[in-house]
RNA sequence: GGGCGAGUAGCUCAGUUGGUUAGAGCGUACGAUUCACAUUCGUAAGGUCAUAGGUUCGACUCCUAUCUCGCCCACCA
């Protein structure tokens, strides 16, 4: 059992040990709890994707969820952490069209069963890869209810939710204009597009005027997309275009008529004020067109070259085409000029490709009517939405919402249970292929080829996972889920629809408080990039410094909601806290147990920790309730290292009264736990716990006891801290060899206080005290007493400055207590408060001089 | 165009509901070290709390404006 502590912490050494003991204990699953509470607390863990690398993201956001997962374990609520992964559609997709690149072959070469299995088994290689590092980041999920959004019951659930909207009718199909990527081949929802700044040409183009010389001028970024112009736009207030609306244009190249449309979405301060109308590939102007009833024609094709309808320019790409175009209308003399200009381009989140805005049959879901519930849930405050200010960006965001595209055109994912009858082409929502359309009984059925928008499984998660649609155990005793923690980038993509559909289909909210964490950046405050070798590996982190120094550097000095830097000092800095636990416990370890259990404060050092440690206990409980997790942490750091290390610790080694110095240890380790569970684990396991249900992770969380406060001995103690500073001072000041311990001679109200420690203070100061009166000049003024040192040096202490800075201090106090506003207007304890700062102030004055 | 966040020591950040002689870690300087720990210990230097007004007896904290940086949303082609 006792076998020697080496004197730095191996992390590396007993991390796997300790999270093997964890998962053998049966503890991450609360059914197998020792004796929880009725009450349940859950987390549903934000699936990372499945052929992802953890990033610092997840590390950051795990970490929390394990600190509060481990926190109410420890309190005996029935706790769940329910880990899963994320197929992602559109990414691992990618991925393995790169990987089958290199092999030479594509997708449709493979054709759809065998690309999928290829998925499939890429899937299988990595998908463990991601659970192995949520191990390693020491999470306490319960592994027996993994979950997998393509696992046959989510599937099960996916369809259930879709056939249950589309028989709703909030779910339909149509032709509309969707944002398209190009590269990615499929349909994106307008969040899965970014706008990104970029540099072109804005085109001023001239419109010849139909049976007329006269023209009018449109500017444009993309002069291609003429080729499918149907209209001109101009402002119904501007003057300069009035005589012209309803007139005709005659397109250039192609030489159709197009009309002169009047509409109050034009700015009229923007380009020349005359907008070239293309309703088959920009959304502004799909919508002027709708409104006017303008056909819309299609010139450009899904694979970003130009369609049947651009005539000539036919099967050219579209940057082809782009300059065969400009080059012809500057033949014709047909541009006005051309200037640079800085736009927002439309992107794909996920690969930059510009978007092409174009018309196609997708499936949408009517998300006004799923909305206004959510809307409500955070209004009514049955959702909780932390940091607060994140509501008004939900509220924004879910009263300006349009209509979400579900479809993809991928075939990694959940395939859309739609049947279309091969006779009548009606679809028909359902799992499995129909028996007879109920529309014309025909009997052969094509399913659609399409699948969903991966955040469409992902929006059920919270429940799906829990077993619905089937009314299970799990269901009822874990949701609605308590704490949903995620980055603020995903309240969009992913929480607020989670939010919308848990409400429908479960009439429940999905969580009841929404924690968001900030984005990691790296020192210069730049997003980490993979590219750009900014990033930080965490997996390689643990390797380096530990997991429990990980934790905290992802958890300490950060703030929710707040983006922060990590960089590789700031972990060495709690891997150095890591060790300094350690070895205050190998210290521990090293004296001889106590005989007794019972706990007695012997001396003012006993009481004053056994009071901190009390404050401690609250502050720490209170800091987690509240989602304050570094103030926890730092209250924990600052505890251990400067009270606990520097303070009672040196002078425990003198009083050896060790079973303050175990028992304090030991309900800190407990506070500790969820931050840092694998040292703290590891300690306690020395400390002679032994057995299962010894095991730290499930002890009961320690509670305060009102008892113990002390405020004599807080007092006492700080003075004793002040002499023994002030003292150090000195003897730094006046380079007093350290090993020497010199006499000095102290007079004054708190004399008493300083001889009873006379021990303590010879220890920790070095410094031998008397009452006698000495003769050298060399003094100081601290906790109440004056104090002369007979120093070997013998010359005089500098009080100049000490006598400078409390003169300040005391003419300040002097000015404010002089002020009658304040002494008849603020509160009387302020005033008397200040009062007694003076009369102290005053004393410490007179005692130097 | 709309909205949000940040600006406190050389660097990274704390600072609860207004009352502290404004704090920490890193870094720096000086010193120490058989006795748990050099991933250590001690001491110190270093700040007009972005700027300008206002409210108040009292502002780092509340209000207004301005500046700098960062981010989100948005159909100015």
């Amino acid at each position: 059992m006792t076998t020697e502590l080496h004197k730095a912490y191996q992390p590396k050494d007993i991390e796997s040990g300790i999270y093997a003991k964890w998962e053998r204990s049966g503890f991450f699953n609360p059914d197998k709890m020792p004796s929880p509470r009725k009450k349940s607390f859950t987390i549903s863990m934000p699936p990372p994707n499945v052929t992802g690398e953890l990033h610092l993201g997840h590390a950051t956001g795990l970490t929390i969820q394990d600190i509060m997962t481990r926190y109410h374990r420890m309190k005996g609520d029935r706790t769940l952490c329910l880990p899963g992964t994320d197929h992602a559609g559109i990414s691992t997709q990618v991925m393995v069209e790169r990987l089958i690149a290199s092999e030479g072959v594509n997708r449709d070469s493979l054709g759809r069963a065998e690309f999928l299995k290829r998925v499939w088994q890429w899937k299988k290689k990595y998908g463990s890869r991601i659970t192995t590092q949520v191990r390693q980041l020491g999470i306490s999920c319960d592994w027996s209810r993994e979950h997998f959004t393509m696992d046959p019951a989510l599937t099960a659930a996916v369809h259930k939710a879709f056939i249950t909207l589309f028989n709703e009718g909030l779910i339909y199909r149509g032709s509309r204009i969707v944002n398209w990527c190009p590269r990615c081949a499929t349909a994106l929802s307008d969040l899965e597009v970014k706008h990104v700044e970029t540099s072109g040409k804005l085109w001023f183009i001239r419109y010849p005027l139909s049976g007329s010389t006269k023209y009018i001028v449109v500017a444009t970024t993309r002069p291609e997309t003429m080729l499918g112009d149907t209209a001109v736009a101009v402002n119904p207030k501007d003057k300069r275009y009035a005589q012209y609306v309803g007139k005709k244009i005659i397109l250039p190249i192609v030489n159709r008529e197009i009309p002169i449309v009047a509409d109050a979405r034009v700015d009229m301060e923007f380009g020349t004020g005359a907008v070239k109308v293309t309703p088959a590939h920009d959304a502004a102007d799909y919508a002027i067109g709708l409104d006017h009833r303008l056909p819309a024609i299609n010139i450009i094709g899904q694979d970003n070259t130009m369609t049947k309808e651009a005539g000539e320019y036919y099967g050219k790409s579209v940057q082809d085409a782009r300059h065969d175009i400009f080059i012809r209308l500057e033949d014709e003399e047909l541009v006005e000029k051309t200037v640079d200009y800085i736009h927002q381009q439309a992107r794909c989140d996920r690969c930059s490709t510009p978007i092409e805005p174009l018309i196609s049959k997708q499936w949408f879901l009517k998300i006004a009517p799923l909305a206004k519930p959510a809307i409500s849930a955070v209004k009514s405050g049955k959702i909780n939405i932390i940091p607060k200010r994140f509501e008004k960006v939900y509220f924004h965001w879910m009263n300006n919402i349009h209509d979400w595209c579900i479809s993809r055109q991928l075939w990694w994912g959940h395939q859309i249970p739609v049947w279309y009858c091969q006779k009548c082409q009606e679809p028909a929502a359902s799992s499995d292929k129909p028996k007879a359309c109920k529309k014309c009984r025909g009997k052969q059925f094509k399913q659609e080829e399409d699948t969903l928008d991966t955040w469409f499984s992902s929006g059920l998660w919270t429940f799906s996972t829990l077993g619905w649609p089937k009314k299970t155990k799990d269901l009822k005793l874990f949701h609605p889920t308590s704490v949903m923690e995620t980055g603020w980038d995903l309240l969009f993509f992913w929480v607020a629809r989670m939010v919308m559909l848990s409400l429908h289909f479960t009439h429940k909210v999905p969580f009841k408080t929404i924690y968001l964490h900030g984005m990691v950046l790296d020192k210069h405050g730049k997003k980490m990039s993979k590219s750009k070798g900014t990033g930080i590996d965490p997996i390689l982190m643990t390797e380096k410094y530990g997991t429990d120094a990980i934790r905290l550097s992802l958890v300490l000095g950060t703030a929710p909601g707040l983006d922060y830097r990590l960089y590789e000092e700031k972990i060495a800095g709690y891997r150095n806290f890591i060790n300094k636990l350690w070895n205050v416990a190998r210290f521990t370890l090293s004296q001889p147990a106590p005989k007794t259990k019972k706990l007695e404060a012997k001396t003012l050092a006993d009481t004053w920790i056994m009071g901190r440690l009390n404050q401690l206990v609250a502050d720490v409980t209170k800091n987690i309730d509240n989602f304050k997790f570094s103030e926890a942490g730092t209250a924990l750091y600052d505890f251990l290292w400067h009270d606990f290390a520097d303070w009672y610790l040196e002078i425990a080694k003198h009083e050896k009264n060790y079973g303050v110095l175990r028992s304090v240890l030991t309900t800190w380790l407990k506070l500790a736990h969820p931050f840092i569970p694998f040292v703290t684990e590891e300690i306690w396991s020395r400390l002679a716990h032994t057995g299962k249900n010894n095991m730290l992770i499930v002890q009961a969380w320690p509670h305060p006891d009102k008892k113990t406060s002390n405020n004599t001995a807080k007092k006492e103690f700080a003075m004793l801290q002040e002499f023994v500073t002030a003292a150090r001072n000195i003897r730094t000041q006046k380079k007093e060899p350290a090993s020497d311990t010199i006499t000095a001679h102290i007079q004054g109200k708190g004399e008493k206080l300083i001889l009873k420690n006379k021990k303590i203070i010879s220890q920790l100061a070095k410094i031998d005290v008397t009452t006698k009166n000495g003769s050298q000049m060399t003094h100081f003024h601290a906790a109440g007493v004056n104090c002369w040192l007979e120093l070997s040096r013998g010359s005089a202490v500098d009080l100049e400055r000490q006598t400078r800075d409390i003169s300040s201090y005391i003419q300040r106090l002097e000015e404010k207590l002089s002020n009658k506003n304040f002494t008849e207007r603020a509160p009387k304890d302020v005033v008397d408060r200040e009062r007694q700062k003076l009369a102290e102030a005053q004393e410490k004055l007179k005692k130097l001089l």
